[in-house]
DNA sequence: ACTTTGAGTGTACGCACGTTCACTGAATCG
DNA sequence: CGATTCAGTGAACGTGCGTACACTCAAAGT
C-alpha cells in the first residue's frame, strides 16, 4: 500500500482509498444487505482503520447512496454502447435479452446490489434506486415512442408499457444475480425467457387500444 | 397479561404469546429490514425478557421463516376466497386488479414481508420465499392452461406466462406496499396500471405462435 | 527551508447485542 | 394434595459496534 515506487500524490491516494471503501462495500453486500454490513467491517477489508472511513464518507448511508451511483453509472454506460451496436435495430428483443444477461453478468455485484436494495435499503437508498429507475422508465418511454405500433399511443400507455419492461428487466436481473456461477445453461434458460417475454409483449401491440 | 379473569390454559397463553413475537417482528419488520431487527427488539416489544423468546423459536431464522408460512397462508386464503367470486368468470382481468390491490390493502404489513425478505433476506428466508412463489406460479399455470386461446400452448410457454403474472403481481404489491395511506387516487392508479399491463400480456396471447 | 494540511493511526468510551444459567410460581398431572 | 412441568424472569458474560479524541508524518503550499 505504501511502497508505490512511484510518489503517489494526495489526490491520488485518496481517490484509491475511496475506491477501494467502496469496492470493499460492494464484495460484503454480496453475501448479506447493506444495513447489516458494518463500518469497521468495510473498514477492515477495505483495509484501513475504522476512524479513517470518516475522511471518505459522513455515514455508511452516504456510502450507499454513492454505491447506487456508481452502479447506475455502470449500467447506463453499457446501454450507451449497446445502441451503438446496428443489431439493436434489427432485432431490438433478441438485442436487449442479450444485453441485459451480458451486462447482470459483467457486474454482477453492482446489479445485485441494487436488486437487494432496491427493497430492502435504507429509505435513503431505497429513494434513490427508485428516482433512477424512474429515470430509466421515461428515457426508454422515449425510445419506445418511436417504434412503428407505437407512435399514436396515448403518452400513459407508453410510459405504462415502459414500465412493464424495465419492471421484467429487473426481476429478470434479480434473476442472473441469483445464478450459481458457471452454469450457463441457466443462463440461456434465463435469456430465452426473457426473450418470450418481450416478444409476447410486443406481440400485444398492434392489437393495442387505449 | 396475567389478569385475565377466565383462567388461561398452558398453550393457549403459549399461543398467544407466540403470535404477539410474531405481531412484533412483523410491525418492527415495517420500517426496517428483517435481517435488521434483533432478538432483543423484537421481545421488548412483545412484552417479554429476551430470554423467553427461547421458549418459541431457536433463532430469529426460524421467527423468519414463520413469518413468510403466516404470509403466504394468509395470501392463499384470499385467492381461494376470490375464486368462489362468480365475477372472475365475467372479468378475469378486472378481478384480478381488484383482489390484488384489496388484499394488499388487508394484510399490507405482510406482503411488504414478503416484497422485501424476498430478495433482501437471510438465505433460508429467502429460499422459503421463493418456493412460495414457484408453487404459485405453478398453481397459476394450471388455471390459465383452461384458458381459450391457451390450451394450445406449449406447457413451457404457460409456464413462461404465468411466471410473468405472478412477476408483475409482486412488482404491483410492491407498489401498494410503499404507497402511503389515505391515498385513494393512487391506489386506483396502480389498480388502473395492473389492469392496463395484464389486458397487454392477454392481447397478445391470441397471436402467439410457440 | 519552513509551515500547514489532512489521510490514516491507536486508544478508549459507552451501548446493544445474543446467549448462559439458575430461578420462580402457576397450571397440569398422578 | 403433593410432584412435575415449563413459560417467563433477571442477572451476568463476552463481543462488536459507532464515534470521540489526540496523535503522526509525508505531501503540498509558501
Amino acid at each position: 500500500m505504501t511502497e508505490s515506487v512511484q510518489a503517489a500524490s494526495r489526490q491520488e491516494q485518496k481517490g484509491r482509498t475511496r475506491q477501494a471503501i467502496l469496492a470493499a462495500a460492494l464484495e460484503l453486500t454480496q453475501h448479506q444487505g447493506f444495513a447489516q454490513i458494518s463500518l469497521r467491517q468495510v473498514a477492515r477489508h477495505a483495509g484501513i482503520v475504522p476512524t479513517a472511513f470518516y475522511r471518505h464518507f459522513d455515514s455508511m448511508d452516504e456510502l450507499g447512496l454513492a454505491l447506487v451511483e456508481q452502479s447506475f453509472s455502470t449500467l447506463r454506460r453499457m446501454i450507451r454502447e449497446a445502441q451503438r451496436d446496428p443489431k439493436v435495430f434489427d432485432n431490438i428483443i433478441d438485442a436487449a435479452a442479450d444485453v441485459l444477461v451480458e451486462a447482470v453478468k459483467h457486474s454482477k455485484a453492482h446489479f445485485a446490489f441494487v436488486a437487494r436494495e432496491r427493497v430492502g435499503g435504507s429509505e435513503a437508498v431505497r429513494r434513490a434506486i427508485r428516482h433512477e429507475l424512474d429515470l430509466f422508465v421515461s428515457e426508454l418511454a422515449v425510445v419506445l415512442a418511436r417504434l412503428p405500433n407505437i407512435e399514436t399511443w396515448s403518452t400513459e400507455d407508453v410510459q405504462m408499457v415502459s414500465r412493464l419492461f424495465v419492471r421484467n428487466m429487473v426481476s429478470n436481473a434479480e434473476e442472473v444475480v441469483e445464478m450459481p456461477d458457471g452454469r450457463p445453461d441457466l443462463e440461456e434458460r434465463i435469456k430465452e425467457g426473457a426473450r418470450r417475454q418481450m416478444r409476447l409483449i410486443v406481440v400485444g401491440f398492434k392489437d393495442w387500444r387505449s
